[in-house]
DNA sequence: ACCCATGTAAAACGATCGTTTTACATTTCA
DNA sequence: TGAAATGTAAAACGATCGTTTTACATGGGT
């Protein structure tokens, strides 16, 4: 892990104790505690409650589409499987934040829907790599696998995911099949 | 619809109200004036805001299942479409009290895991009406579907619950060849 | 040695929260 | 008629929120 700067620290701090506990039962006492500075420190570099959830959504974002790989959908619920075990399983961080932000901050509204565009893209491309030929019906369909998965493993845990990721190697062998692919 | 007691009038008005808005974000303020009732009676009919989320978490699960029929899993995604039309689509209502409540109540918690079982044996017996003999891991993946199509349906529509839809149909055609079926 | 940036601890701010209470009006019914 | 029940409007409560400010300590660079 590269040097981390105090506010990287603080950010890391509090995107733990946000997905952990959700927004609006995280207070800033709580979030300056975790990360060991005191307010003032906290808000000479995040700016404001705000800011900071709009910094760690952008980051998170990030950290998540790298944590993907773009070919191999089974392969892409391995990796998802794989985030919930190390980063834990709380339902969509995006979805969270857009529902307890809300109205508030529009931002939170615009990062979810570029958020899910991008996941829809993501799916789309390990879709293709199995398939060999673009299939936009499919991906929607997996779609709804992960974000079942994402929201079921909240209470079923890893089960969640391996449903997920049986149904999807079922879709694609529907699929593969359509496609005219000899039988095995 | 049946006459409506002022309790009755207070909890739905507050049920539509948190599941739009979110639960920490209405305040009791919110709550009685969508009521059209004062502050007094309002505690006088709900005991606090604890037992009114109770009770609203309850009556819902009730309503739900009422409205889910229990054979044909396309009946199913049909109803569950037709719910989100009528009720509005903002992800699990039981999943968004338990983690915005959350660890202040831990019936929320209770609550989540009993709704979340009856959902599963509800569609167990859809998947067993179209298949002629229980299939438990099949009835987890399309317990994926739905979980997905419920949170997808937030930021994706009718689309989100179509493409359910037609995934569960084809997973249940592939479950119904893998019984040894003929083949259309 | 001294300045200045940077930090902490803690008080204070106005706002809002859930809840209770006070004061008063209206209906119900023996 | 008149008392009990039930309602509203609004103030008040202690607590907590996000944010700012005050007062003070510390340590590196010239």
């Amino acid at each position: 892990m590269g040097r981390m700067t105090d506010t990287d620290a603080i950010l890391s701090a509090a995107e733990k104790l946000l997905d952990r506990n959700g927004f609006s039962a995280t207070s800033i006492d709580r979030l300056t505690d975790a990360a060991g500075v005191s307010s003032r420190t906290f808000y000479k570099h995040v700016g404001s409650r705000q800011a900071l959830i709009a910094a760690i959504l952008d980051a998170r974002a990030k950290r998540f589409l790298a944590a993907m790989p773009r070919t191999g959908t089974d392969a892409l619920f391995a990796a998802l499987g794989d985030w919930f075990e190390t980063q834990g399983a709380n339902g969509c961080f995006f979805l969270r934040a857009a529902r307890e932000i809300g109205e508030g901050d529009a931002r939170a509204q615009t990062r979810l829907t570029a958020q899910k565009q991008q996941t829809l893209d993501l799916i789309g491309d390990c879709v293709a790599s199995d398939l060999g030929r673009r299939d936009d019906a499919l991906a929607g369909q997996i779609l709804i696998l992960f974000e079942g998965a994402t929201h079921a493993a909240v209470y079923r845990g890893r089960a969640a995911v391996a449903d997920a990721r049986a149904a999807a190697a079922t879709l694609l062998a529907a699929a593969h099949i359509r496609s005219g692919a000899a039988y095995a």
